[in-house]
DNA sequence: ACAGCCATGTAACTTGTTACATGATTTT
DNA sequence: AAAATCATGTAACAAGTTACATGGCTGT
């Protein structure tokens, strides 16, 4: 995610060749994110295709060098003027799963909450734990103490919502909430051709 | 996110048929998230290529059933048995952008990081404001609160490392963090072509 | 010599998502 | 009669991600 718009405005530093870009973001998200090789050259393709960058020759080692164009240095700049545009309700794999979770008729819902919460649990300690070592003076170690924080609060986040939800789920008798298919079929239904049910 | 899944444990209640998968996928995630309908046929047809659905035959109203498989079945279970699996470091859109943008030479990083303050402050309010009908005890409302709880946590989450990251950024000269293009170019290097500088 | 990294690239594939075509039925 | 909704489907695309092929260079 994002790793498109972060590559063309590295690409807006000046020209790189693909293994330097990937360096470079390496680099500048504090290591924390491992990109494979093939999605660099990928994404140049791609931002090629749409105008933002172009493809020059290689120099003397052999390296091919990418420069941004205009088109792309506006893009760059809109990236970075606007916020990152999250679609009012974001999805998030964890809410879908424990909300499904929670309406199927025989599916142990607390369990599941109380089995999530020890994963994030987890999660959330080993996340402390590599963000235990204080070495945010330099540029690329602010870079990791910033990842690393938005992975704690995000991490937090969600042991605290589990914990919300568990309680929500206290207050009910265990398959309460459990919805069966509804049967409000077809108020309005398709036309009743041949009933191949038998085919 | 999980809608492949969601579609495959509703379908593991009973055969259904595309327009009704899309009614029970919302009414199970309390409205929040829209499906656009075309998603339902797609996800079926790559749940059937997998091996986990297949595609019924049609009822008197025309209806096109599609029912789960044993292999389906083994899928749900696995799904709800284990938890969501994060890939260790979660790419989130906005800690990567504002890592780049921290160490962009030329980049006011501490007005970016107040505007998109300023854009989830916004969206925490929103939240807020449509999670206040107390709607708890129905199993669809439950299954709203629950939604909106975790876009709240999430919206809060966001909030505490954006001042986090605020607070960062002000221990530091303005631009003190940008990092250039690093020069460490090959040590081990490509082979020397032939340069065509001047294609 | 050989392992491993530097480097470029290609091909395939995943999930999510949208736009569109088609047509029937229901509501206004 | 028109608009909205129900319903099925197709085609295309986006972004991310991986596996693989190829080859040169470096360090042991």
């Amino acid at each position: 995610m994002a790793v498109r718009q972060s590559l063309l405005a590295i690409l807006d530093r000046g020209p790189c060749y693909g293994y330097q870009l990937r360096a470079e973001f390496e680099r500048r998200t504090g290591g924390t994110w491992a990109l494979n090789v093939g999605q660099i050259y990928n994404t140049l393709d791609r931002l090629e295709r749409d105008g933002f960058a172009a493809k020059g020759d290689q120099d003397e080692h052999g390296h091919v060098y990418w420069e941004i164009t205009d088109a792309g240095r506006a893009e760059v700049r809109r990236w970075l003027r606007s916020p990152v545009q999250r679609p009012a309700a974001a999805r998030d794999e964890l809410a879908v799963k424990l909300a499904v979770a929670a309406t199927l008729p025989g599916v142990d819902a607390r369990g599941l909450v109380a089995a999530e919460r020890e994963a994030s649990a987890a999660r959330l300690e080993a996340l402390t734990r590599s963000a235990a070592d204080p070495e945010a003076s330099s540029a690329q170690g602010m870079a990791r103490a910033l990842v690393l924080d938005a992975l704690v609060c995000a991490a937090e986040a969600e042991l605290r919502w589990l914990d919300r939800t568990a309680d929500r789920l206290a207050q009910h008798p265990a398959d309460s909430l459990a919805l069966e298919l509804s049967d409000e079929r077809p108020k309005r239904g398709r036309p009743v051709r041949a009933a191949a049910t038998a085919a």
